[in-house]
Formats: C-alpha cells, sequence, structure tokens
DNA sequence: TTTTAGACTGACGTTTACGTCAATCGAGTG
DNA sequence: CACTCGATTGACGTAAACGTCAGTCTAAAA
C-alpha cells in the first residue's frame, strides 16, 4: 500500500512523489538510513529546494535494497544488483560481465536457500522435542 | 572430510580433536574468527598447555557457527540457536523460552526463504535477457 | 643448547551501517 | 513579523566482526 500523498495534479503522468518521511514510515526505517542508502548511490532522489523528493523508482530501488538486508547482502552487493535491475546495457562485454555478477549472486542464494533448508527442519525438530517435552 | 590428525590412540573413545590451525583450514578462516568466536561463547576448547584443543562437539559448534553466518545471522542470534542445539533442558518455563525463540528464527527463516525465491526468480529473468541480447 | 616455527595474549586499527547531536534553513502559522 | 516545526547538513559516536601488529612462550629441530 504505496501511501498516495503529495500527489500533484497531474493530469496525464499519474507519477506519485513520497517525501523521505514518507518512505521511512512506510517501510519502518529512519530517515537517516535512506539518506545514507543515497550516500552510498542506492538512491538519487530529485530536490524540491531543499528537501528530497523521491519517485517511484527510488521507492522501488528502496524497497530491493530492504529485501537485499533481509538476505544479509552487504550495501554494495545490493549496489550491484539494483543498477543491473533498471540498466539499459546492450553492449556485450556489459552484459557478459552482468551475466558473471548474476550468477554470482544466484550461487549465493542458493547455497543460502539450502541453508534455510536444512535449519528449517532442525528447528522443527526441536520444536517437536520440547513440545514433546511440555506434554508429559 | 574431517582431517583424521592429531587422534590420539585411546582404545575404546574415538575421539578426534583438533588444533586451531586445522579447523581455520577446514573451514576457510583465520584462527582469529575461531577465537574470536569463543570470546563471544560460542567454542569453549580445551587446553593442552597453552594451546587450544577442540573437540567434534567445537567442530560441529564451529560448522553451525558458520551456517548462520552465510544466513546472514548475528553471532549473538547464532548462539541462542546454537546453545540450544545441545541443551537438556526440561523445565517448563525453560522449554517456553526456547519454543519462542525457536519460532522467532523460524519466521525469518521462512521471510528470507520467500525474498530468496522472488530473487531468484528476478535473476532468471535477467539472465534470460542479457543472453537474448547477445545471441542477436 | 641455540634457533626456529607455531600458538598465545593483549591492544589497537578497520570496515560497515547506521545513531545521535548541533546548527542551519525554509515554509507555514498566529 | 516572530515563532515554530520539520528537513538538511556536517561531524562525531557506536556496535559488530574481525585484521593486524608486537611481544611471549614453548616445544621441537638443528
Amino acid at each position: 500500500m504505496p501511501p498516495r500523498k503529495s500527489v500533484p495534479p497531474a493530469t496525464e503522468a499519474p507519477q506519485p512523489t513520497y517525501t523521505i518521511t514518507e518512505l521511512a514510515a512506510e517501510f519502518d526505517i529512519t530517515p537517516r538510513a535512506i539518506r545514507f542508502y543515497e550516500d552510498m548511490g542506492l538512491l538519487e532522489p530529485g530536490r524540491k529546494g531543499r528537501n528530497r523528493v523521491y519517485t517511484p523508482r527510488d521507492r522501488t530501488r528502496l524497497k530491493l535494497t530492504l529485501r537485499g538486508k533481509r538476505l544479509g547482502l552487504a550495501l554494495q552487493e545490493i549496489k550491484q544488483l539494483v543498477d543491473m535491475y533498471d540498466s539499459q546495457a546492450s553492449a556485450a562485454p556489459q552484459l557478459r560481465a552482468f551475466l558473471a555478477i548474476l550468477a554470482q549472486h544466484r550461487q549465493q542464494l542458493e547455497q543460502q536457500r539450502h541453508d534455510i533448508e536444512v535449519t528449517l527442519a532442525e528447528i522443527q525438530q526441536h520444536e517437536k522435542r520440547c513440545r514433546a517435552l511440555l506434554s508429559t
């Protein structure tokens, strides 16, 4: 549910914008964190006077950033991925570089997925044991 | 393949032991990291003189620690889990506390698993697009 | 027995990802 | 117009997870 505030009455381009506090509230983080992500090159909001103005594209990049964080990725790794997401590269060397990065991340994610399956199975064993001991 | 060195010629208790450098080599980490995990309470090796002696139990805890790290868990969270793994608690309040912690970790892992599925799907889309552009 | 090669113990340095605080600035409000 | 209130900008602080010395110690090799 993207908050529908600060929406200029555009007649044909319904591009909503967001303030930093709106995004902070929506994703339950601090404005400081959002500014930090900007310093790291993950966001590039526009300005209205001194204040930052975020587009839906910024909001998407922020969402991807937080998802990456939940997976334990470093902000630089996240930037690698997110930058590719909305890049329109077409040169072969670029594309090959992309494929290399993607393959690397895919391998890491598959490792993580395996680790998660194993850990979840163990957790369920322990839960079972605890409940058995409790029901005596 | 656990290295079979430093094995004392025990007649009935084939409990292998490991040095810190053996474990460091096996898991591709530094001895410093292993000592740090000890400071954090994750390992409790014995001593032979001044030197640390690691049991299979220590080795297992180290393996669990590294798996936790791959999942982006903090060392303290890992300790919570690992401590439960070889705890023989039976008191009801303890067991309920365990179940609470387990449930919390399970929820986090399920969130991560979901994030991974989504990210892997996106990565495959991008790989597809890159390969399509390359094959023209 | 002198040397040397590892392991050990502080102790300080480093990177990442922000938190916190102070000062400023601009837009509304009474 | 004085005031307030939120956003901005440095600048410094902090916690986690080690890295990197420097100095010691000790058991084994020369």
